[in-house]
DNA sequence: TAGATTGTTAATCGATTAACAATC
DNA sequence: TAGATTGTTAATCGATTAACAATC
């Protein structure tokens, strides 16, 4: 189990554990690797390498059992229990963030949402009333908050992480284009709309 | 030329050209693939080599021109020439994406906005007056507007992501958690912000 | 038992990195 | 010339896929 888990694994694991609510939903008890992989267009072979890593969780022959294969790679992910997120950022998107319907449905709740501006500073922004930033420190200790979510101007990202980080967040999402650093011993993804767009806009080139 | 190129190369080229644009900015007038390494975190043999798919854009003993290396990956990506986006969905998502100006200092414009509440057609969002979504044909067609992105609600993205096509758009940037389908020939990005942060997350429950 | 499907090993494939001749 | 750095080949590494024995 200590061993070492290729990252193309873990990012494939979200895309089974969707299948199998989907799969849960329209009453599928069992599912084989074969199905999962037409669902996700994963080769079979691949799904069940990626779940060996952690274990025999099919029966050979039957398939594996949809209630049990969603409970063991939410147990994976550390989605077995709910987990508090603090939102910086009270404008378009964080406000979309915060209205995201997708974050609820795998335990995750936005507990605190911070602004630096006073027009927004003790407005409601999805059911919360949002927070001067400089609480963010005892807020997040409070409120025992692991996962920071960064929706501020550029210029703002690297004070907004280091905020972060000093008040023990572990996983942060970076929805600037800047390349915040942070130490060591905390996660962070960057989301860039326009990277994506840039690379993917190659493909328009060519493929005419 | 006609090589295929990994995945992983074009993926990088953004990156690459971040810098490049960052370095301008300070005045550097070239840039080993060293240099590039240190600013990326690429080794720069990788660096090289996946410039060297497109062609030799440095000298041996020198490194690369800023401002040259700056248009050759512009024009691999095709941003030597604007590409105008129809964007639909006028929520807290939308307006976030349209008044992103990572867009515009790539040469992206926002050219067309839509949505389907009456409440919002009509009104104004990043300086652009919303359309019904009945007008997106049109409209596309008019503009030749080749880039589509989907921000509304995930019970719609299917028939919006129809419409796109349809109207001839060739790459379309999605948001929705759902998988739309679209026919080959058009490339599709999914961006869920929901999946990043359950991969993401696995390492919290390890690196612990 | 016969058919199905897993878990896992071995083979393949592709991507990354190291090394170095070319050359500025 | 001597030092630096590319472009590219060869070596390494890792990930994907095929194959199949185990077993339901």
């Amino acid at each position: 189990m200590a061993k070492h888990i290729p990252p193309g694994v873990v990012e494939r694991l979200p895309l089974y554990l969707d299948v199998c609510l989907h799969m849960a939903q329209e009453g599928c008890r069992t599912v084989s690797s074969a199905a999962l992989g037409q669902a996700t267009g994963v080769n079979p072979a691949q799904i069940r390498r990626d779940l060996s890593y952690f274990g025999s969780f099919g029966r050979r022959g039957v398939g594996y059992q949809v209630a049990d294969l969603t409970l063991h790679i939410q147990r994976i992910l550390g989605l077995d229990h709910g987990h508090r997120i603090a939102l910086v950022g009270a404008g378009n998107l964080g406000s979309a963030i915060a209205g995201y319907s997708g974050l609820r449905k795998h335990g995750f709740v936005v507990s605190a949402i911070f602004d630096k501006s006073r027009q927004r500073v003790g407005s409601k922004v999805g059911g919360l009333v949002v927070q001067h930033v400089d609480e963010l420190g005892e807020t997040v200790a409070r409120q025992t908050i692991s996962v920071g979510i960064i929706a501020v101007p550029p210029a703002a990202a690297q004070e907004v992480a280091d905020r972060l980080v000093d008040a023990g967040v572990r996983v942060i999402l970076n929805y600037t284009p800047v390349a915040v650093v942070v130490g060591r011993g905390v996660r962070l993804h960057n989301t860039d709309p326009v990277r994506e767009l840039l690379h993917t806009l190659y493909y328009l080139s060519t493929r005419t």
